[in-house]
RNA sequence: GUCCACAUAGCUCAGUAGGAUAGAGCAACUCCCUCCUAAGGAGUAGGUCGAAGGUUCGAAUCCUUUUGUGGACACCA
């Protein structure tokens, strides 16, 4: 069991004893000049049975001293401060030894889904992608953490009508081509005139600035969206052959990334149960006709906004992202029934969750004890505190962003790193800051994206803790060779040491809160604390070639749990750690 | 116009399930390498938490008002 755990249920007990009822939660002290934990109980006890709080929290610190377990404890004010004694500091780390997931709670073992990445097909990543990806890996691996079930979509954008206005700019380009011959007969060919990603990449953009500017040409975008959304065999065949160039390409980034998704399904493959929703919808009066649209009214008596209707088929007979959306929770429910369903978009997308989600649960598409629950990030902004772009003001791909940031790792490269590899580790490192970057804030915060600081092996970065976390590999690899090997930890010498070992005790409150709020920036900021309270240890004692055995292996088994610690809170991050830098 | 979010050190950001003296990184200034990766460590300085009221034993955190910034508001995704 975690020591705070164990002291929390003790404490409880002795002031029970004494006839005070309260579940007692310690706090990591503000006053670490005064104790390692803080119990304030004694206020709201002073309420409850109206008695001076002062008097409480002595009566409370009279028990306690009467234990073993702390140092120190007295009272400041109606504070409690507590000091953990040593001896059950070197408990703990021994029992941390044999099984680091006493740091770790256990949840119900219930199924969450999780969707996010949300690539577009045929449009190269971009940095708006970069946190979905970062935060909802992180988050799935921080919830498989503590014991929930997960399956992951990348739920990609490809069907709406960025789909129609690609298939429209190739036929303008290749107007021949069988896709647009309504008499062609037989198998399509695959694709020809376009192979690779790059020829792809300005489809798009090219079609999105004509249709803007003609409406004629959008006109016609929509008109093949419709069609291609309603079976059209050629339209089909055209769009599946750049969605497989385009999906490869994908899989390529997100790998770099370490994100990864147990399904690639999409807007499309909700496509095939429209039919089968709008049908349920229909025969029990769930939706209504609008300005000749079909939707579903979503309006509630208190609220206090305007929430606009969900449109499930428009006036003109094409669907929509709401359509989409419920059509995908439609049978997600169906198919896989998870109890929680997560959406990491961009913060913006709220009010679109917000329809979607009434209209899912109003309808009994998702039964009503199923959570739907979207988390939204904030945007991602260059220098200027405006959404980061391209020189030209462009979009800026994904990889162009990897690019800028491993010009400055590069320049970190040692030497003694053979020269072949030197380009592929500087990619690693730039994509470690990257993503401790990204997770480093707030999740709702919009935050300012600065190469040059990111790469930084000082200060709070990825780079800091890859670096240090590489030297403590290195340094347990040559004790190993030394025969120093952790085993017991026997005694508590030093400040730093005691440093180290309270913020392990940190771990599980930091990783109950991180789940119950779904954000990742605590586990991002405690991995700094934990490795810089290492360092200071690192930097004032020398293990390797100390001559009391006793510390030595004391020193080299905290040391390996530190590591082991880093290891697996960097996991959950996503971030992998090289050999050496 | 309506609604939402944000405003914290020179800069970039934490902290908002109310707790003591508001934290970190960068930048600035001091110190510390015969030693396991100094690509490190220790320290100093830097703040009326946008403003004004209120609730509370206690407010950056909750409530009201106000100023500024960003965003969302049905046939785009």
């Amino acid at each position: 069991m975690n020591l705070i755990d164990f002291l929390e249920i003790e404490i409880t007990k002795i002031i029970n004893n004494i006839g005070y009822k309260d579940e007692v939660k310690l706090l990591v002290s503000g006053r670490p000049d005064l104790g390692d934990y803080q119990y304030n109980g004694a206020f709201s006890l002073a309420k409850k049975y109206k008695k001076n709080p002062e008097v409480i929290a002595q009566d409370i610190v009279n028990e306690l001293n009467k234990t073993n377990y702390f140092a120190n404890c007295e009272k400041a004010s109606s504070f409690i401060n507590l000091t953990i004694n040593n001896e059950l500091l070197i408990t703990y780390i021994n029992d941390l030894n044999n099984n680091l997931n006493i740091n770790f709670p256990k949840y119900k073992d219930e199924l969450i889904f999780l969707d996010y990445g949300g690539a577009n097909v045929a449009k190269e990543l971009h940095v708006g992608h970069l946190r979905s990806a970062n935060i909802g890996e992180a988050l799935k691996r921080l919830l498989v953490s503590v014991g929930y079930k997960t399956i992951s979509d990348v739920h990609l954008g490809d069907w709406g009508r960025p789909m129609g206005l690609i298939i429209k700019e190739i036929q303008e380009m290749y107007p021949n081509l069988p896709y647009f011959d309504n008499n062609f007969k037989g198998e399509y060919p695959k694709l020809s005139v376009i192979t690779n990603i790059s020829d792809l990449n300005d489809i798009y953009p090219k079609a999105s600035i004509k249709a803007s500017k003609d409406e004629e040409y959008l006109e016609e975008a929509r008109q093949i969206t419709t069609a291609l959304q309603n079976g059209h065999k050629g339209y089909y065949a055209l769009w599946k052959s750049f969605y497989d160039i385009s999906v490869a390409d994908i899989k390529r980034i997100y790998n770099k990334l370490n994100a990864t998704f147990d399904l690639w399904e999409g807007e499309s493959d909700a496509n095939k149960y429209i039919p089968e929703m709008m049908e349920y919808l229909e025969s029990n009066n769930l939706t209504e006709i609008s300005e000749g649209a079909t939707i579903i009214n979503v309006k509630e008596k208190n609220d206090n906004k305007e929430i606009p209707p969900v449109i499930l088929i428009k006036s003109d007979g094409g669907i929509l992202y709401d359509t989409t959306e419920l059509a995908t929770l439609y049978y997600r429910v169906k198919k896989i029934n998870p109890s929680i369903m997560i959406y990491l978009t961009d913060i913006r997308q709220e009010l679109h969750f917000v329809g979607a989600f009434r209209a899912a649960y109003k309808t009994n598409i998702v039964p009503q004890d199923t959570k739907l629950e979207h988390l939204g990030f904030g945007t991602i902004n260059g220098s200027d505190g405006k959404p980061f772009k391209t020189r030209d003001g462009g979009v800026l791909s994904l990889q162009n962003l990897i690019d800028l940031v491993t010009i400055e790792t590069r320049k970190l490269i040692k030497d003694n790193i053979k020269e072949e590899d030197k380009n592929e580790l500087a990619e690693d490192l730039a994509i470690a800051a990257i993503k401790y970057a990204d997770l480093l804030p707030n999740r709702t915060s919009d935050y300012i994206f600065d190469p040059v600081k990111f790469s930084d092996l000082n200060g709070k970065t990825g780079l800091y803790l890859l670096y240090s976390t590489v030297r403590m590999k290195s340094l347990l690899k040559k004790c190993n060779e030394a025969n120093i090997k952790p085993s017991i930890y026997k005694i508590l010498s030093t400040k730093e040491e005691r440093d180290i070992i309270i913020n392990l005790l940190k771990i599980k409150s930091i990783i109950v809160k991180s789940v119950s709020t779904r954000t990742i920036n605590e586990i991002a900021e405690y991995l700094y604390k934990l490795t810089n309270s290492f360092n200071a240890f690192y930097g004032k004692y020398e293990i390797l070639s100390n001559k009391d055995s006793i510390k030595q292996i004391s020193w080299i088994t905290l040391t390996n749990i530190v590591l082991e610690t880093n290891l697996k809170l960097l996991n959950i991050l996503g971030i992998d750690v090289p050999d050496k830098i």
